[in-house]
DNA sequence: TTATTATATCGTAATATTGCAATATAAAAA
DNA sequence: TTTTTATATTGCAATATTACGATATAATAA
């Protein structure tokens, strides 16, 4: 066979995973510190600050939309996008549990 | 075409991509967090804590490795898996660093 | 030396991801 | 209404990932 037996897998574990996923790639990255790099978040601009065409971007927002990172709101003919700043306190404070559950260990 | 256009993009975006990468399976967190619950890291046995064959098992613990996510060091016929506790912190400033700048922002 | 035990690698099938041209949609401007 | 502008969806080719049986490797035990 082939492919993810992620049904074997709890729910917490797969969904930690795909938010993982979202940011698994060197473009979803650029867009995530571009949109943090930016003041306001008026952000069709992310196609022409990036070298990827605009249907591969359109893409890699849906995912990191779908995995909660970026927010998006409609704003007349163009879509605001920003960063979901829960989730990312929400992933910090993972990272953080390990690093402190770390420190009670040898290695 | 298809598939990556990852030199298109920094080396700092794609090795922080590659660690999301590694963390992207629901498996591989299970793995994490096991090597997290247990005591000591003599850690054969988690081809008999996941519902996966050992080399599959075994493809996983590469691919942590590969990304440093995970250490490992030979301890006779069996091998000692342990989390790299400096890229766990890393990752938790990476976070903490987007979180604190996301104060600064409405949205 | 010959098991045994623990882990890694190879080969391969099933499936998922990536990227983009073409096209669709939908709101605002002319 | 027609055009323009911004974004999404479809379809598809190229490539990557996932899973595992079979097999290899390598250290210890008998």
């Amino acid at each position: 066979m082939g492919a993810s037996k992620s049904a074997s897998f709890s729910e917490k574990h797969n969904e930690l995973a795909n938010q993982f996923k979202a940011l698994s790639h060197p473009a979803r990255i650029a867009i995530v510190e571009y949109l943090l790099s930016v003041d306001s978040c008026i952000c069709g601009d992310i196609v022409n600050e990036l070298p990827l065409a605009q249907p591969t971007i359109s893409q890699h927002l849906k995912e990191l939309k779908n995995a909660n990172i970026i927010k998006g709101s409609i704003e007349g003919t163009a879509i605001c996008y920003c960063i979901n700043s829960e989730t990312m306190v929400k992933i910090e404070g993972y990272f953080s549990l390990i690093s402190k559950a770390l420190k009670n260990k040898c290695c």
